[in-house]
This record gives C-alpha cells, structure tokens and sequence, in this order.
RNA sequence: GCGUCAUUGGUGAAGUGGUUAACACGCUAGUUUGUGGCACUAGUAUGCAUCAGUUCGAUUCUGAUAUGGCGCC
C-alpha cells in the first residue's frame, strides 16, 4: 500500500480540516507536524524518545544519505526504517530544496536534464536529476518521496519563476515516470513563488500528473514575508484535490503552523524546534525564551508546568541554562525534546480545535498569550 | 632595610607621545522556517595602580607613593 488520506471534517469559517493518514506504518491524524531527521536522525534523539513526543511521520533527505551512506548501504540495511529503527512512517525530500541551499551562493548550474553543483563534503561534481532523485527515493524506499523540484529563492523574478514552475512540472512528470516503489507514495510539489497566476497554473498542471499527495515548496526562503507565505498558500490550495494530502514544506514557526492550518494544509516540517534548542532557545505558550539569558540562571521553575514532554516533567530552568551555558549536548538534547513536543502538541491542539469548529478562538488564544512578551 | 622588575576591562593579554586602547575568552542581547548540526550578528575599559611633573597633548616620558614578584643583608 501507498499512503490513505481520510477528510473527516472540514472547519466551518475556515479551511482547516481534519484528517487520517493511513500508512504502512501506522495511521496518523492531521494536522500534523513532521521533526526532521535529514541524515536519518532527527538530531540528537532516539526513535524511543520520537515516539515519547508522538511523533508521526518524520523527514529523511534525499540528498545527505545520497552522499553518505549511500542509498545502497542503506538499501542493504533492509531500507531506510530497520537503517534508523524507525518504527512510523518516513518521507524523504528529493534533494531540491538541497540544490538551492546548499550551494545558495555556490556555483550551481540548473540545466533541463538536471542540476550540475558541487557536493558539500568533498566538493565532488554531482549530477542529480529528477530521475535520480526518484532512484535514490526508492531504494531508500521511504513511505513518502517527493518530486524533484527547483526551489527558487524569494528573490526570484516572475519571469524566472515562470520558468522555473514549468520546469518542475517537467520535472516532475520524469520523476513519476520512473518511480516503481509500490509501498511509495509520490507527492508532486507546487511553487510559483508569490504569484497567484503562477500558483494555479502550477498546481494545475502538478494535479494533472495524479499524486498520491501535494505539496506546497518555495515558501519561508531568504526572509520571504509572511504576507507572501500565507499568500503562496492560499493561491495553491483551492487547486488541489479534497482527497489528497497537503504539504506545506519547511515551515515552521507556530504562528506560521497555525496560519497554514486555518488555510488548509495538513502537514508540516520544520527544522526550527531542532536548530533553535541546540542553539539554546526553547518555544513555550508565553514565547520563545532563550536560555542564555541571565535571568534563568536561578530559575527552579519547569521550562513549562503544563508540558507533558520527558524535559519539563524533569528539569529546572536553571539546570537547562547550565547545560545550555557549559555547552553540555544533554541541553540541546532536552531542548529538542520539549520543542518537537511543543509542535506536535500545537497541531493536537489544532484538530481538537477544528473537530469543535473553535479555530479562530484558538488561534487568538494562542497568539495572545505567545506573543504577550515579544514586540 | 637595600636593590630590581612589574602594575592595562570580568579573565588572559597586545600596544602607542596625538582622532573611536588590538585580539581572544567571558558576559549581555538578538537571529535561525523542505538543517552545509553545536552557528551567526551585535554590544561590552569615558579608561591603562595612585598623585604630581615634563609637554600643545601622556596609558605611553620623569619623580614620589601603594601593591606584588625576584635577589641580597
């Protein structure tokens, strides 16, 4: 089986909705935020310590195990679940987004065939195309794989991304062509970057090609506004089908989660709650707080009384700063640990919220509180 | 007691007769959105032991004092 997804309810004043994903892994509901294990890890926690989080599905990358181990290590290792021990479902990224951060001010040549750049390891020439990509994906033999795309940064004209959006539809149509994983589903990616024309016709023209589920990429690059993200969204959904799964990729903070929800996706990744824990800052109802701040130095309280995550039923703030300041990976650990539950819980939250049609009330509820002591 | 060398921020220290006293660490605050993991950005001595003198101008030269190291009696 590829993936099943199940619209149980649609929201009343907004397009938020509530859904299962069935998958061979287990069946999860949505909304639904996905950690980040791009080098089949999500850094620093066990898949024990995944599931104490109720992780769901989690994001591997195309890309990173490309270069080390290689697919066909991974391959031999039974595939990239028994690899990681892993017990849920995985989705790989396609290595595009990698193409464009990677070698952001990099040499890079994006060609019809494919994109020609520099690995990042040992500065290797690589070739990876939409077709390789598929490969890759396949032996990885991730639940999810995603279509090869171009992500263009925010910068980008109209005239390029034009360009650009119907070359990942080409793209896109050479990777299908070639994927043969019947346990994989394959999701198809719109981009189009602000642009409501650009949006549809990309949405359009990827619904054509019949994926298992949809994503929308391009967004939350290079400072975009918040006002375009929300805006690249809304000019995507209402061309994707009811019946499939929505992706909105690398996004994000919790007030970005929660816009995304309210406007219909149904699935997110992000790595903030990982990068920002190991720089030392952790989310909470009241904020984000940063833990090399001074005042936490005494701090006996919990890092979040009403948390259930291991760290806030454990530890005191001032012990966390400690860590945190001597540079301790146990802090990091921590953090990681109670800002990937902070997430999920957002999106438990969220369809609890949609299942009683209290959206919005939630979603001003929330945001009061988080951003009482920011601005 | 005599001689001698030293004294620069929270720390280790560089340095110069002349605009804002280098650098590092620490500290303080911020950034991070399909991860080139533990990064980046910014701020952080109104003062160079104290007092006097020389000088247009002294942290930098001179003298005294204080404190410390070393040597001698």
């Amino acid at each position: 089986m590829k993936i099943n997804y199940e619209l149980i309810k649609n929201s009343k004043n907004t397009n938020a909705r509530y859904g299962k994903i069935e998958t061979n892994y287990g069946t999860y509901e949505t909304p639904m935020f996905m950690p980040v294990g791009t080098r089949a890890t999500v850094k620093s926690l066990t898949p024990e310590e995944l599931i104490g989080v109720h992780s769901g599905i989690i994001l591997a990358n195309t890309y990173h195990l490309w270069l080390r181990p290689g697919e066909d290590i991974v391959a031999k290792c039974g595939g990239l679940h028994k690899f990681m021990n892993y017990k849920g479902p995985i989705l790989t990224d396609s290595g595009g987004f990698q193409v464009f951060s990677l070698a952001k001010n990099k040499q890079k040549d994006i060609q019809e065939e494919g994109v020609h750049f520099k690995s990042h390891i040992d500065g290797q020439n690589l070739l990876l195309t939409p077709e390789k990509s598929i490969a890759i994906q396949n032996k990885l033999d991730s639940d999810i794989a995603m279509s090869f795309d171009e992500c263009p940064p925010a910068s980008a004209s109209y005239e390029y991304l034009k360009n650009s959006v119907e070359r990942t539809i080409r793209w896109a149509k050479r990777g299908k062509a070639v994927h043969n994983n019947p346990n994989q589903a394959l999701f198809g990616i719109v981009q189009g970057g602000p642009y409501e024309d650009l949006r549809k016709y990309s949405a359009i023209e990827t619904v054509k090609l019949d994926f298992d589920g949809y994503s929308i990429g391009g967004v939350a690059n290079d400072g975009e506004s918040k006002e375009d993200m929300y805006k690249a969204i809304e000019y995507s959904i209402p061309y994707l089908p009811e019946n499939k799964v929505r992706y909105l990729m690398g996004v994000g903070e919790p007030v970005d989660i929660i816009e995304g929800v309210i406007r219909g996706v149904d699935i997110f990744d992000c790595v903030l709650p990982t990068r920002i824990a190991r720089h030392g800052q952790a989310f909470t109802r009241n904020g984000k707080i940063n833990f090399h701040n001074a005042k936490y130095k005494e701090d006996t309280s919990k890092l979040e009384e009403t948390c259930d995550c291991y760290t806030c039923q454990n530890y005191t703030k001032a012990y966390i700063r400690h860590l945190i300041t001597t540079n301790e990976t146990l802090g990091g650990r921590l953090l990681s640990i109670h800002n990937i539950r902070f997430l999920i819980k957002l999106t438990e939250e969220l369809r609890e919220a949609i299942k009683n049609d209290k959206i919005l009330e939630y979603k001003e509820e929330f945001l009061t509180k988080y951003n009482k002591n920011s601005v």
